[in-house]
DNA sequence: TAATGACCAATTTCGTATTTTAGTCGAAAA
DNA sequence: TTTTCGACTAAAATACGAAATTGGTCATTA
């Protein structure tokens, strides 16, 4: 990536993330690059794409801190809990991700939730990928790994953001636990219960 | 409940399965139930308790049908997925559920968000009382109630809605059996396995 | 030839006039 | 008296045209 375009990218980040993509002008960017607003053009054709490229490095990033999140010589599914809260603290940390969420929110930018949709999709694949290694390892049971994945990230999303519209926030420890409980081990009674 | 009060309640109904919400006006209340528009306010004290009155009346009826749907001398597990299936189908057949959904979707009027909101916790406490009794029975292991049903009902309504957005829908039969895989048995490789 | 910024069409924002609507209340009806 | 009513009002929603803004283009420039 050339250095004009790296100016580019970096101070569309810096405005995104200070004013969020809609309040976010061309011409701003631009300024902030120290560029003409028409060279912009000759790198990315449109701000939606400017958008998806910011994204993709971002992923890009995330999925190095992900993996290196995944201790080594152990069950994935034991550090299953610690990757994706490494993730959500990746992306706390990053106030792009902050704002693009409110946006979502706020405004619901039909681009902004497109991206962030496709930040979801990438961290579902991060992990499907890493579920069809544990079976074939034999650290877990048959089953679909796009379903089980998709199920897996949702139930976490689920404790950390839903859970806590209504009752007390539960902290990483507990929702690891309780992923344990119910996806792992399962509630219904074994034959080793009676 | 008099003769009025339950006119002005259908008509309420009616214009809300009809228009929405928002777009229903008292004065079109009052002129489908054939009342002066003061006369509404003698039963209820603005339009958004008119709303909650009528959910409060689904509700009823939707825990009726509910508990209907529960064979009886069964595990409730096992029919869990037949109950909320049965849930799902009673409002998927009333104008009333399907217009106000929509309205929460494409306005996102506040009342009728929580009113629907209100709908789900009804569910997951319905789902609670179940799971009590459940483990009560012998028939689960111990866990949290509140937790537990918080998580079916999610995973149930993520299974029936979210994943279609962008998978092939997935039938009631695969969810049953999903949710089973999942949730009651576990994944992880259990002793009988080796 | 790469970079630029004046320019344009399209969209958004803004101010305001107009309409609509939830809720009130005095009077009529029961 | 008690219940019902609908004209009335203040507040909110809407409609709409003018003005400003913005994403994207392209002839000019260095």
């Amino acid at each position: 990536m050339n250095d004009k375009k790296l100016k580019i990218i970096n101070a569309a980040k810096k405005s995104f993330s200070h004013f969020g993509y809609k309040a976010t002008t061309m011409d701003q960017i631009a300024k902030i690059a120290q560029v003409g607003k028409g060279t912009i053009y000759t790198y990315f054709s449109s701000k939606e794409e400017m958008l998806k490229a910011i994204i993709d490095l971002f992923v890009v990033e995330m999925r190095d801190v992900a993996e290196s999140a995944i201790p080594r010589r152990q069950p994935f599914i034991k550090s299953f809990n610690e990757v994706l809260h490494t993730i959500t603290k990746f992306q706390s940390e990053h106030e792009l991700m902050i704002k693009l969420s409110q946006e979502v929110k706020e405004i619901g930018t039909p681009e902004v939730i497109a991206a962030m949709k496709s930040v979801e999709d990438e961290i579902c694949e991060f992990i499907e990928v890493k579920i069809e290694t544990a079976i074939e390892r034999g650290e877990l049971r048959k089953c679909d790994p796009k379903i089980t994945s998709f199920l897996m990230f949702k139930m976490y999303v689920n404790l950390v953001n839903d859970w806590k519209e209504r009752h007390e926030p539960l902290d990483k420890d507990q929702i690891a636990e309780l992923i344990n409980t119910y996806f792992i081990e399962g509630i219904g009674m074994k034959n080793e219960d009676y």
